[in-house]
DNA sequence: TGTACATCAGTGAACGCGCGTTCACTGATGTAC
DNA sequence: TGTACATCAGTGAACGCGCGTTCACTGATGTAC
């Protein structure tokens, strides 16, 4: 075992993986396996029948072992959460860092193919965080961060590609956005908080464009993940393409 | 009892109340109250953890007389989720005769703020059909008919008053339309199943940018409802009414 | 109108199952001297 | 390097609960003569 191996004593401090003892491996080890045996029994019976027993029995432990390393069904959960979260998160990130920055709509084109490849992959992750909330639970503020993520990538691609000021075509004058109505408000708020969180300034016409175009990306996720569109746009994929094209068009990127 | 007056005997035939005997009328209601105590639990428990040993604890009986009204949990679901759907179907084709169909603007605009008023004061009955499916249920054959009336009411509102051919401002020449690809195979096969439904010719480019519109819609719904908006645009009237009148414009109504 | 029989709603007990969580315990691993 | 003690992982039994569904039954309602 490397954690007996007396060389390696200096690099105690390492978070990652030397100089801790058997015991500490074991369990970062096992805490691991019992989120992905969880992961892998949310695909069959979904967020709400996660079962503590059945995940124990899968792993060869007894149920009440796993509570030495989450303390309830619901911290499991949480982990879950934050996990899908983040996978989202990478996702995003990555096929927005594939592309050059300049080319705003060639990124948001491949930011919503890679988000669309996760969530067929991952149809039960997907579920979990965007479906319908599991009953009894309630999300704890640590998933809020990891949740960002996603929606932040989203308006750094807008902040670095869209051109500030420029109406797209065929804009309808944003009369709600005038003065200090609740949108201009509440969208003000969020530029400020995107601001804060590293995303450069984005004017606000651009930024609501962006949302409205980000929740059509998800709603037609969501209607092919769940079964609204069997008989009509399944395979999705021509309608999906056409889709993104065209929202990318409305949110001003060209 | 009605149905023991003479006096009536020659409604006889009559399905409605008439002429029944106690026992039917008996047994009508209370097929009724076993579906309305379930809806009432569903915004509790949801779907997943709807009990029929629960709907009998709460009307008073003992759970093994459910099975004289329903052959098992998932007919009482299916029944719950048909009724869900007639009721979006109700409240979309109230909604669009209550403006003129010339307007077609207008009518897009009342439509979309009654499936969010019907959604905002029955979540879980929205969750039920538009959220995660249930694990384990298999929406039986009998949904597709009601699921169809609200998705059919959209294409009747732009049927009626999108003039044929005339491209929105700004569109993105539809080149996944043209020929024969799979869009526009999809596209004409889904306006050849609207016709044959009841409604008039759509062209295909704005049909498929309606059901663009269809998904943004129920994209914003799903995201305010299970709540990816909270701290941002909620509450989300602002961004709504924003919304549905931009995506007015894109699908091409005036 | 009155009686005999058939239908059906609702009961209560039971089957067999699963769940989350607690707790006293054992044996292995780690630490201090 | 070796020993004594402390820490911790995993066990197995138990608590108390809930579930869907079946089944033989009783008593009320409906029907045919």
């Amino acid at each position: 075992m490397a954690a007996l191996d007396p060389s390696e004593g200096d690099r105690a401090m390492s978070p990652q993986n030397a100089g801790r003892t058997a015991r500490e491996r074991a369990r970062a080890e096992l805490t691991r396996e019992i989120k992905e045996e969880a992961r892998r029994q949310l695909a069959v019976v979904g967020a709400g029948g996660l079962s503590l027993r059945a995940v124990a029995r899968s792993l060869g432990m007894v149920s009440s072992a796993l509570y030495r390393y989450y303390p309830s069904r619901d911290d499991l959960l949480t982990a879950l959460i934050i996990d899908a979260y983040n996978a989202v998160g990478d996702t995003v990130e990555a096929a927005a860092a594939s592309v050059p920055a300049a080319d705003g709509r060639a990124r948001w084109m491949a930011v919503c193919r890679a988000v669309r490849a996760w969530a067929l992959a991952n149809p039960h992750e997907y579920a979990l965080i965007y479906g319908s909330p599991v009953p009894g639970y309630r999300a704890p503020q640590v998933t809020i961060a990891p949740a960002s993520r996603m929606p932040l990538a989203f308006a750094r691609i807008l902040a670095s590609a869209a051109p500030p000021g420029a109406a797209p075509p065929g804009a309808v004058p944003p009369a709600s956005l005038a003065g200090d109505g609740p949108l201009a408000r509440q969208t003000a708020a969020l530029a400020a908080a995107l601001a804060e969180a590293g995303a450069p300034d984005v004017p606000p016409d651009a930024l609501v464009r962006a949302v409205i175009a980000w929740t059509q990306l998800f709603g037609m996720l969501s209607f092919e993940l769940f079964g609204q569109f069997v008989g009509s746009f399944e395979p999705a994929d021509a309608l999906f393409e056409h889709a993104i094209s065209q929202m990318a068009a409305f949110v001003g990127l060209r």
